[in-house]
RNA sequence: GGCCGGAUGGCGAAAUUGGCAGACGCACGGGACUUAAAAUCCCGUGGAGGGAAACCUCCGUGCGGGUUCGAUUCCCGCUCCGGCCACCA
């Protein structure tokens, strides 16, 4: 029984298709262009996973589709090579990180050139190429040359920004240091997470409580000179310009969600100068000086010394607040601290800074705070309100300083009881809220909706939606107030304190004492790439500083015109390689520029984007942020890079059985145990099997004869899959699956397990089963009688018959709509039933079987060429016109449709196609078995939907 | 706690605009071929009931309501599962 040989057929093919170039992209597209971009991968050490290859499967299937609809198509893959495991590995081993990344790549180019993908493999890129980082490093002097105008909401060059008089008054240097505060690229201090034990700087997410996840060891934060990128000027536009784009609602939902934009009020509190001192209560004279200044002076640009500025997204709510509370890190928090209170302040703001954001969000429920001794003023109800210190409130959020509305914010309710603060209602629930009314009036429950005005003043009554609009006018007519707008998005911090990532093309001025000065200046551009120097050794040197400190003064420093200069020993993070990737394809070996403008112009944007929903928020936030920065200044032709997103589903592991109840709703016994083969017990009880109830060895004990189970008969029968991890041994290596099935076998199942943007279990049967039906297209077409390869006898060259050619087109057509629909796994169960219905025709038109190959080639692409080859053709099939459905062959004379009696089915009518309403409803009425069923019932209404259905209501 | 997604046979799933629920595949059962097994081919396979049989009846898309001649599909209210974010004022 000749089985399809992928052994055999598909290397031959890989090398064919290397050897002939055959998906080299062209440099210019036609006018039909397609650039269809995987996310690159990470080539880590594992080698590739079974979730890589179903992203690069459908995008591949597309690209192939399309190629032969005459599409130009672009289609790279790369290598996002720098990372944390290389420089990890080299401190292990001493291997340079080079060397592991270039031997990881290796592998990865190795398993999926195995999978036949179709890329232009000339376009290969790595990140960690000086040739391509020197790039990265340009786009950062971009960014650095770059200044947010929020008037024109773009990016200009740093040459534009106004420079006030003031400042230039100042002089030269006062200039460059208003610069370098306005670029998009700019240095500030940030905490880092250094771990002593290990002597390395950790990221977050190795932080568990307070230790590093490796070893368990203390982290503590530590602030360190840092590079940050100014993305929170670009909020607006990236949130805007995702109404422009075909990604899913949900992927854009994250996107917004992180951004997290709301809008609300700045209210300035009143603490008077001598509140301000720690010295003694403000006087009400104090008061109305300040306030009479503000009302004809309007709202400055900072609260100034005399008051404490919060942002609300509730100012309808600011009668009812009855205090504040100042983040730890508040500049304002020493200054309000009262002597008699001075000792428990500085120790609760101690203990806060040692805690990582982790650990304040892990103690959410438990608030915690201290008292300042101070009190500022309620604007409108000109009672003073105590301040108090509590981490609950975060420094790095709109004004680090909150007015505190117990009655109605869930948190400051938790910590208004804990404290015995005042709670003071104003906001009235509405009878639909589904809140203990009586409760909130009384100061009893906390209520967040919204509802109408209440110990509010002249506001009273008001909706809250309204009240927000007239009290923020009303404040800011005062001086008191504005609207404002935050974000929770945050600054990018763009340093990591690694050897493995891009040297920034920065260099700090050094004064005669070998001292930072602050200034700087940037390698010229035709300097770059800055490389990476060689290091001697990768060990810990036990300072948090970046491990480029070791190394060697000729890197390290330069003298230019006279001055000294230290590089930059911060490297970029990983994102900063991945951000213009799908630039750099075009034009890969550019010397002279990232990319060509008309090839940009060409090509971009990408049309369809494929990858993991893991980098649905960073990655796909940065990259657009670094577009719209070159857009502003002119490098690239649009302000988004990814029209199209599509997130493929997680793939699990195989299905495991946690526990067991028979069919019948009995329980299994070890004796029902019936069966056993390779690695599973097969169970069955009453004499009827468990349907596929497996369970592995592992989980079941022989004793003597019997089996007995180890999980506990009271369980029900459960299975369940689970993510593939090392831990729980499920993972599924692809080329395990490429040895035993091939890798055509390994495409189509992953196509055809469900949907591709679902979440779904792995399954080695399933694996084995669209093996079957490959080894059917190959028996369909192919001898069975002789050693050789040669057509199967029944493959003829005769005319299809009317049914035949129904079938035939009716495939073209669903096949073709499905890959349009991307449902990639209808598409092969239209192909199954081809198979099914030709395998029983005696005589299988040559024709057929050739569309066939065709339709199936973008899925199963070596065996389709090997087909192909047999049935005639020299060349490959890549660029044979893909087949198209004739309507006519389609059409049926005839069409069956179900009649129905009060919604039911009751019979099924063959009828004419085209059958008017009247006719349909003749022919079901004629029908014996409806007409006894109608005998002597009353048809109030008919309805009637012409080819589709027959509804007879009755009474 | 917030946002998003999901729930259909023993399992993965299909049903494109509200119109024959379960295509296709797995698993399982029966049969053919074979000394035997594998492979292959044929038949059956949502549940319950009735019938010698052809067939027939009822129930059935997480739960409870609603709209409709008709709901897996639309609306309202829940339950459970998964993902992401999470003291963002």
């Amino acid at each position: 029984m000749p089985r399809y040989n992928p052994a055999v057929i598909e290397p031959k093919w890989q090398a064919y298709w290397a050897e002939h170039k055959t998906f080299a992209a062209p440099r210019l597209p036609g006018d039909r262009k397609l650039y269809v971009l995987d996310m690159f991968p990470y080539p880590s050490g594992d080698g590739l996973h079974v979730g890589h290859p179903e992203g690069y499967t459908a995008t591949d299937i597309i690209c192939r589709f399309e190629r032969m609809r005459g599409r130009s198509v672009m289609h790279p893959m790369g290598w996002d090579a720098f990372g944390l495991p290389a420089e990890q590995h080299a401190k292990k081993t001493g291997t340079p990180p080079r060397v592991t990344t270039e031997k990881n790549i290796a592998t990865f180019r190795r398993q999926l050139q195995m999978l036949g993908f179709s890329y232009d493999w000339d376009r290969e890129l790595a990140t960690t190429d000086p040739e391509y980082f020197r790039w990265t490093q340009w786009i950062f002097l971009v960014l650095f040359d770059t200044w947010f105008d929020d008037a024109e909401q773009r990016g200009r060059p740093i040459a534009e920004l106004p420079i006030p008089a003031d400042v230039t008054a100042a002089g030269a240097e006062r200039v460059r240091r208003y610069q370098d505060e306005h670029r998009l690229a700019y240095q500030s201090e940030a905490p880092v997470n250094w771990c002593p034990a290990l002597g390395t700087v950790l990221s977050n997410e190795e932080v568990i409580g307070g230790l590093s996840e490796r070893g368990s060891h203390p982290v503590v934060r530590l602030p360190l000179r840092q590079w940050m990128l100014r993305i929170t000027a670009y909020a607006d536009r990236l949130e805007n310009d995702l109404d422009k784009l075909d990604w899913s609602e949900s992927i854009k939902a994250l996107q917004r969600n992180w951004i997290g934009r709301s809008t609300g009020a700045e209210v300035d509190f009143f603490i008077g100068q001598a509140a301000a001192d720690g010295q003694a209560k403000m006087s009400g004279a104090d008061v109305k000086a300040w306030r009479a200044a503000r009302s004809t002076g309007g709202f400055p640009r900072s609260a100034g010394d005399a008051a404490i500025r919060v942002y609300t997204t509730r100012p309808d709510t600011l009668y009812g607040a009855t205090y504040m509370v100042l983040a730890p890190e508040h500049p304002f928090v020493t200054r309000l601290t009262r002597p008699e209170q001075a000792a428990a302040v500085q120790a609760y703001c101690e203990r806060a800074a040692r805690k990582s954001d982790l650990d304040r969000t892990d103690l959410a429920k438990e608030k915690t705070g201290v008292f300042t001794g101070s009190f500022a003023v309620n604007p409108v109800t000109s009672r003073p309100v105590p301040v108090w210190v509590a981490d609950y409130v975060l420094a790095s959020y709109g004004t680090g300083a909150i007015m505190a509305v117990p009655a109605h914010d869930t948190r400051d309710y938790e910590f208004a009881v804990e404290y015995s603060l005042p709670i003071v209602p104003v906001v009235d629930p509405p009878e639909t809220a589904g809140v203990d009314r009586d409760a909130v009036l009384a100061g009893k429950a906390v209520f967040t909706g919204e509802g109408t005005a209440i110990n509010s003043g002249p506001y009273n009554g008001l909706p809250t939606d309204q009240f927000k609009e007239k009290i923020t006018a009303d404040l800011a007519a005062r001086g008191q107030g504005r609207k404002a707008v935050n974000y929770k998005l945050r600054d990018w911090l763009f340093s990591r304190q690694h050897f493995w990532g891009e040297p920034f093309p920065i260099l700090h001025e050094l004064d005669a004492q070998g001292n930072l000065t602050g200034l700087m200046r940037v390698v010229p551009p035709e300097q770059l790439p800055v490389d990476l120097p060689e290091l001697e050794k990768f060990q810990s040197h036990g300072s948090p500083e970046p491990p480029l400190e070791q190394a060697p003064p000729e890197w390290l420093f330069q003298t230019i015109d006279g001055r000294r200069y230290k590089r930059e020993t911060n490297t970029m993070p990983q994102w900063a390689g991945s951000c213009w990737y799908y630039l750099r394809f075009l034009d890969p070996r550019n010397a002279g520029a990232l990319v060509d403008r008309e090839l940009e112009k060409a090509w971009m944007p990408v049309d369809i984007y494929i990858g993991g929903a893991e980098h649905a928020v960073l990655h796909l936030l940065y990259s657009r942020f670094w577009h719209k920065v070159l857009f502003d200044r002119g490098y690239v032709s649009g302000a988004e890079p990814f029209q199209k997103l599509v997130n493929q589903g997680m793939i699990l592991g195989e299905m495991e059985l946690t526990g067991y109840q028979t069919a019948d709703g009995g329980w299994a016994s070890a004796a029902e145990i019936d069966s056993s083969d390779e690695g599973n017990l097969l169970l069955k009880a009453s004499g009827q099997p468990v349907k596929s109830a497996r369970v592995p060895f592992e989980q079941a004990e022989k004793t003597g004869e019997a089996f007995v189970l180890k999980a506990r008969p009271e369980v029900r029968l459960e299975s369940r899959a689970h993510k593939m991890s090392k831990s729980r041994g499920n993972v599924v290596n692809p080329d395990t699956v490429v040895r035993e099935y091939g890798a055509d076998a390994l495409r189509l199942y992953e196509m055809f397990m469900g949907p591709l943007e679902a979440t779904k279990p792995w399954s080695m049967d399933g694996v084995n089963g669209v093996r079957g039906f490959l080894d059917r297209v190959w028996r369909m077409i192919t001898s069975e009688r002789s050693e050789q390869l040669e057509l199967n006898p029944a493959v003829r060259e005769v005319e299809l018959s009317a049914e035949q050619n129904r079938v035939l087109h009716k495939t073209i057509q669903g096949v073709t709509q499905d890959i349009e629909r991307m449902s990639f796994n209808t598409s092969i169960a239209k192909m199954m039933e081809f198979t099914n219905y030709f395998l029983k025709c005696d005589v299988r038109p040559r024709a057929a079987m050739q569309t066939l190959v065709l339709l199936v080639s973008p899925l199963a692409p070596h065996m389709a060429e090997e087909l192909w080859q047999l049935l005639g053709h020299e060349k490959t099939l890549a660029y044979e016109p893909w087949p198209v459905f004739d309507p006519a062959a389609i059409r049926e004379d005839n069409v069956e449709i179900p009649v129905q009696i009060k919604g039911k089915l009751r019979a099924r009518v063959t009828v004419p196609l085209g059958a008017s309403a009247e006719a349909t409803e003749q022919a079901a009425r004629a029908d014996a078995r409806i007409a006894e069923l109608l005998a002597g019932q009353t048809v109030v209404k008919v309805v009637v939907v012409p080819g589709r259905m027959v509804n007879f209501v009755t009474k």
